[in-house]
DNA sequence: CCTTGACCTTCCAGTTGCTGGAACCCCTAT
DNA sequence: ATAGGGGTTCCAGCAACTGGAAGGTCAAGG
């Protein structure tokens, strides 16, 4: 299989493949003319790949997620490990983002949005921190 | 004023008040040494920086609400405009990393994390996409 | 006068995960 | 011969900093 249809397969764009290869996370190997042929398992690596990085894990969490998938002898202990720190990470954003939301939210209805200078919202930025 | 105190002023590290110069959001004056000496104006545009970046507006954006905030001929809607978009974008992101976390979580709830190696977390990752 | 320490400066590299583009090779069909 | 649709490599750039190296400046202390 050369790469293009991978990509199809995968839905992968085949730059992002060639990236996965150059930080190690595929190996696939090559014909005489230099082309890429990705094997059976190398296709699935990679749509592994594209399944995890579309839950938000890192790459490196790829690479060790690929490797427990890969170790016959894991323990399920150590996968759900990584995927509760993401989950951490991901609650934290979720709370970051709630909360510009929220204040965002705010400043946007309090604005009229018409063609005069007075702004809610340039007021909240300059706003000086002092009490 | 010098750097430092700046940085405590508003709450930036010298690192991030020297690139948002490079990139020309303060252009603070310079002493005979080479020292910045950053003026009350200085002070309050990255104050308004510090408090725009918070709210996760892009720094370009940055750039706009501060130039709107110079511009006493602004009309609101200029500013309201920017601020909407960038509510659109975060309730974009908000609704994928919704997504993924409802994912996420029923994986690792459904994961025994034991010493043993069966995982729906990998098997999930795992799942050929065929019917 | 010299040194110590806390400042300050610039410049370069690295982060994350790709993405775009240039320049070029390969292969088949016309 | 050429056109097209593959493929290859390498280099640059995105966002928004951050870390570190190498070195200048200045006030205080011995």
């Amino acid at each position: 299989m050369n790469i293009k249809s991978v990509s199809i397969a995968t839905g992968l764009p085949t730059k992002t493949i060639r990236y996965y290869e150059e930080v190690g996370l595929v190996r696939p190997s090559r014909q005489a003319n230099g082309y890429r042929v990705f094997s059976e398992n190398d296709v699935h690596k990679l749509a592994f790949l594209a399944r995890s990085r579309s839950l938000g894990f890192p790459v490196e969490s790829c690479r060790s997620l690929l490797a427990l998938y890969d170790d016959q002898a894991r323990a399920s202990a150590d996968v759900k490990a990584i995927a509760e720190q993401h989950l951490a990470e991901i609650d934290q954003k979720l709370a970051e983002l709630g909360a510009m939301r929220e204040t965002l939210n705010t400043l946007v209805r309090s604005c009229a949005g018409d063609n005069r200078p007075d702004c809610p919202i340039l007021n909240d930025l300059a706003q000086e921190v002092e009490g």
